[in-house]
DNA sequence: CGCATCTTTGAGGAGTCTCAAGAGAGGTGG
DNA sequence: CCACCTCTCTTGAGACTCCTCAAAGATGCG
């Protein structure tokens, strides 16, 4: 790991992120204001849970695992964050420790900033503190749909979602690139990478092709109805 | 269902809900402006998934379960929520669209607050943003809690959990009483009505004596490494 | 006391995990 | 350019957990 000062290229990846993008710029250079970059190879752990922490992370590149570990030392994912997301807003505005591992799933590279700033801007620009209530609740959202979706579909339904999530709406067919490794996907679907890979097995009689990290999907009702 | 108007005592279990708690008088008094109460039986129904709906509600008696539909009209539960709980926050900040079902599991009192009221309030006074944040953070890592534990344990574990999540910290034997029925701590638990009865059987061995809704520990070790 | 509802128990089956081994892809060095 | 190595992914077999359905046993309420 390697710490940096942030590049021109860091900040309009940062401004353009959901969260800073609806912020006045005034309010997001603000923000800003004395972050940090750090570089990271795969499978480093950027923070560890129940640590105490007060930063909150932006992923600039790459990719960052979020997971929970069980007494036998099985993991669990709560989140994976791509480019332009944001980690650790909760604890920051809870008790400043980490409710979960983070780990980069790929060589990747983070801002951190300070979540002390963050709650004093939250209190002095009603802006900020907006812009944060929608992105916690919309994180609430998302995990509540995980949780709906662990309790409600099997595995192969589970994936021909996920592979719906990424239809372009109206489009019959169509294929796109998986942004990151099947096995990154399975612990994303609550799934052991063999479950996955047999779920494809499925929806391949529905007419998924799956190749390398190409999937391909020609008939979406199929689908739809699984 | 029947609509009434706050009573002095309405008024009082909300101002001491964890929310309004942690208010100023004056912004707590705010909120409440406008707000209904209304009383249901229990199964009525508060609101459907996807609706559109711009209220905030709090517990003031009784339960509330909070679940999505699968397609096969299977039930996921998603939270369940006492006296002084809020639900349909997310909702509020984001489309204004519930994101669940929202049902009484028994006979029930529940105040109504304008999301908009909330919205203006939010953003006119830091601190009811600053409590909003918490409130929705902790909702977040709550559901993050029941996502690792489906992923991480089995029905007996989370069982046990659910009855440490009870246990006065330091005390080695304790009982207390289920606040709702065992149906619905399944669904909360993420079980069926079977499991859970199975699960109580499993624990018995361990030390747990049930009756009814009355629960027993005899041995806190042997739950704990369950 | 009787009925409706909730809970427990049993049996069978669907779904997913684990372990183990084989196939494929991508990168490195000769 | 090919052989080799490593890492990822797939496939198979067996075990385990939990669900579903069915029926019997509690519990609570009128």
């Amino acid at each position: 790991m390697k710490t940096l000062r942030l590049t021109m290229s860091d900040r309009a990846i940062l401004l353009s992120a959901r969260f800073f993008a609806r912020l006045p710029r005034t309010a997001a250079e603000a923000i800003l204001e004395g972050a940090t970059v750090s570089t990271h190879e795969a499978h480093d752990t950027l923070f560890r849970q129940d640590d105490p922490t007060d930063d909150v992370i932006v992923v600039l590149s790459g990719l960052v695992r979020l997971f929970r570990l069980g007494k036998d030392g099985r993991e669990a994912d709560i989140a994976v964050s791509q480019k332009g997301e944001m980690i650790g807003v909760n604890a920051v505005f809870l008790d400043r420790r980490a409710t979960a591992n983070a780990q980069a799933a790929e060589p990747s590279i983070v801002a951190r900033l300070e979540g002390g700033k963050l709650r004093q801007l939250a209190a002095e620009d009603s802006d900020v503190a907006q812009a944060l209530l929608e992105l916690v609740c919309h994180h609430g959202k998302m995990t509540e749909d995980c949780l709906a979706e662990d309790r409600l579909l099997t595995a192969p339904q589970r994936v021909a979602n996920y592979i719906l999530s990424h239809c372009p709406i109206g489009s019959e067919s169509f294929s796109f690139r998986l942004p990151f490794q099947k096995n990154v996907l399975a612990g994303k679907l609550g799934l052991a990478p063999e479950a996955l890979s047999r779920a494809f097995s499925t929806l391949r009689r529905s007419g998924v092709i799956v190749k390398g990290r190409m999937i391909e999907i020609r008939d979406r009702q199929a689908l739809e109805q699984f």
